[in-house]
DNA sequence: CAGTGAAGTAATCAGTCGATTACCACCATC
DNA sequence: GATGGTGGTAATCGACTGATTACTTCACTG
């Protein structure tokens, strides 16, 4: 029934679960999500996710804790880069932009992961993954600095999330608020949205 | 079975479970809450709920629109208060601020409307609610200004979502970002909490 | 080539949840 | 005192979903 191409090391499947279930978090949310679209979107069967992961719950949280690392790595690449000659606080937020443009599954699994603090178990990795990327940034930049820049964030998260991006070229008001929102990135984040569709 | 104190107008009970029901799905978010968990917050039982909206998915589409009323609302009082010598922008963080004291569902369940974005029936009830909140803002501030307070509306969202209040006092990176995030309106906040504890 | 372990699935089960149905209690009014 | 409308529930159904079990296929190795 299965092509022996189709068998892959754990490791590496696993990396493919993890990357799918990231978009299908993203989209549906914790609850929403079920590990069948997960199982369907990494293209295996769905008690294969089950077993390695023991639970979704589980799954979840390995996604959340994912979708940190990433975040954290992009920045310290942004930090890191000695060839921009731009000030360190809008090579971290051109970062941040990019993740829109190629990774939107990281935003929104990570801003479900937010949204769900009140659970006893996701709850702790949720805060932890926030103090972790404010960390990050508070080693780079004033905590009034580090704040505006997590506030412009979530904006960021927020529009999105809640798909804001269909109307843009049909809403004068959408126009104006991404143009002042994401400012000389809006070309970024256009030519993304545009490649995407 | 039922005592006759219990019997109560429809449209009076309508809103008893609006009120419910945003404290559950504020909670639970869309998928996580179930129908039940409404009708139990309401003192009311589960078939009684689904009657009056027809489906949950309009009771959440209600839910929505009855929070951005209210946010709305409460942005109109603080506007329209000629007592205040304030100016009008720090007057409306304010009402914001107050809201995340006193009415915490509300801001909590438009945040899970805001990460539903994508569902065809609820996004767009989503999006409208999202842009008038930010026209509201438009009428007396500069499209600057009205994109930095939504911006700092989401983060103190997220704040309140993940539940980072509970380690307030317990890690000075979140007693620094609460801070640096509610300044001189710290005090309401914390008022909040611990009356609410 | 027997045997072992890793990769993966089909089938299914038990619990949950939204929705439906059928019913009951109360009050007004004629 | 029948009658009908309004406020409400108990019981239940069908679909969905996370998890479990038992099985298959294949590569490697002694």
């Amino acid at each position: 029934m299965v092509s022996k191409t189709d068998r892959i090391p754990a490791a590496e499947r696993r990396e493919q679960i993890l990357e799918a279930a990231t978009r299908v978090f993203g989209e549906l949310g914790y609850a929403g999500a079920t590990t069948d679209r997960v199982a369907k979107a990494a293209g295996i069967s769905q008690p294969y996710v089950v077993r390695m992961f023991g639970t979704k719950e589980q799954l979840f949280i390995e996604v959340l804790e994912r979708t940190c690392e990433l975040i954290v790595a992009a920045f310290d690449r942004a930090v890191a880069d000695e060839a921009s000659d731009k000030p360190v606080g809008p090579r971290i937020g051109e970062a941040y932009v990019h993740l829109v443009e190629t990774d939107r599954g990281v935003l929104l699994a990570l801003m479900q992961g937010f949204i769900l603090g009140h659970d006893p178990n996701i709850g702790p990795v949720a805060r932890r993954g926030f103090l972790r990327i404010y960390d990050r940034m508070r080693e780079v930049m004033t905590p009034d600095e580090a704040m505006r820049f997590m506030a412009q964030g979530m904006l960021i998260n927020t529009l999105i999330a809640s798909n804001l991006t269909v109307r843009i070229d049909e809403d004068e008001r959408v126009d104006e608020l991404f143009a002042c929102t994401f400012g000389d990135k809006l070309g970024i984040v256009l030519e993304g949205l545009s490649r995407s569709a």
